[in-house]
DNA sequence: TGCTTTTCATTCAAAAACGATCAAAATCAA
DNA sequence: TTGATTTTGATCGTTTTTGAATGAAAAGCA
């Protein structure tokens, strides 16, 4: 072996530095010093060329990131609270996507969990409008198709007319959509209507609208209604949900998957 | 192991440092003299050439290899490189940006930071096939506006004839485009034809457009053609930029700005 | 506020790495 | 073999990198 303390070329430790300081978002000139064992002066040298480089920017004491930390929202979202659920339905719906198909992700953290399970599939067609689900498959995985539109920070999804423009286009052998709220009487509703107007319209280009919603959606309304019940095929959602409330929507004809 | 009393022809040798260095990333002068017994001097020649045939980088100390995995170091060897004088042409492409305008954000690195830089614009709207850009821009800033399109992985932009569906329906005040490649002859060239279709339809939908390339991409030639020089308005470069290119340029009715 | 501690930027000298050069060694062609 | 050509290793002056030292600036604290 030759893992002696061997001595580092100055891009690697820079690479180092910058990992480092993106990991933590922040990272401290002394701490630094230590794990790289090199001395203070050094430590700021390489700092100086990453803040040129514009990859931290240097503060008293140390250094932030300025690298995009949308990855890190979402590990962020992975410790919520009803992740575990999400991960199940997610789990159940991966497992109904089938070889070469074609889908779509909607915006919401459930297909974000979803997202991350494909990965590793490239025979798949992803056409997504969420910015996230797009990162999340930006280095590789299946083929990545985005709506465009304008970007609505709030949801990081593409949403409003322009986002027709690719719609319209494609199609999709199963849509997996998420919502903000579902019940009986209103159908499925969600906040903004721009992002309204988009699920509506993914719904009319999918071959099989497949919506993720864990029992805490379940009896809730918003403000934008965007489908009925009768567009939607399927629903996976937890063991939360009520028995009569499945029972009355497996009347309507959908097919209800607890997990 | 029997091959350490074999002297190792030249070629073969290299081939030696190529993998060596391509396994790790990075490798130390040093380090290559132990294992192939060989004087540093002949190391530092093989580096040479191996970074003439563009399969390394030489760096202080050692060097990094040119051919290691796609997307990530690709990136970072384009951020790094020229990247004093890429902010530098970014914060004048900057100045250039009124109140209000609409302008659009051509995928590469320049562009980035110019993306980065206006996080604090909420007069603007911002379009853009840039994922990175989109990002930067992501928690907050101006309005942004995603042409959609499929992923093209390498450079994280949005390329393809689906990207035109989107573009077709707005006009910018100013387009800020970046090139693989520029030269008097060939005009701007890039590696991708999708992504040049979409470059090209960009420069129809732009009231101004604005070239921004450091001198690196002086006289380079690369695949797809985008454009050509009467289609640009204006050039922001550096002063590696020869004079008698500039010149040229200028003969052609560009407004060439070194900085 | 004034004082102490920490952090920073600058300077300097030592060490490491570099490029250029040249002579020795190896290879090749006849 | 001999002579020409290429490759290699050693040397030397130069450049780059590094760590320590110093005073200035910033942060913490009473």
């Amino acid at each position: 072996m030759i893992s002696e303390a061997y001595p580092v070329l100055a891009p690697q430790r820079r690479e180092q530095i910058r990992k480092v300081v993106k990991q933590g978002g922040i990272a401290r000139v002394e701490d630094l010093r230590k794990n790289l064992k090199v001395s203070v002066a050094t430590i700021r040298r390489d700092l100086e060329i990453l803040e040129e480089e514009g990859k931290v920017r240097r503060v008293h004491g140390g250094a932030v990131s300025m690298e995009s930390r949308l990855e890190e929202s979402v590990f962020d979202d992975k410790t919520s609270l009803a992740s575990k659920e999400k991960i199940r339905i997610a789990e159940e719906a991966y497992s109904m996507i089938g070889t070469e198909e074609s889908i779509f992700l909607d915006g919401g953290s459930t297909t974000l969990f979803l997202a991350r399970m494909l990965t590793g599939r490239n025979d798949l067609t992803v056409v997504t409008n969420s910015l996230r689900a797009a990162s999340e498959l930006a280095e590789k995985g299946p083929r990545v198709i985005l709506t465009g539109g304008e970007l609505r920070r709030l949801s990081q999804t593409m949403v409003g007319p322009l986002s027709s423009a690719v719609l319209n286009q494609v199609r999709v052998d199963k849509a997996f959509m998420g919502t903000m709220g579902f019940c009986l009487m209103n159908g499925l509703t969600t906040t903004d209507p721009n992002e309204a107007f988009v699920k509506s319209l993914v719904a009319e280009h999918a071959r099989q609208v497949i919506l993720l919603a864990d029992s805490s959606k379940a009896e809730k309304v918003s403000f934008a209604r965007f489908s009925e019940w009768k567009q939607i095929d399927l629903l996976i959602s937890d063991d939360g949900l009520t028995e009569v409330l499945a029972k009355s929507l497996r009347k309507l004809g959908l097919v209800v998957r607890l997990c």
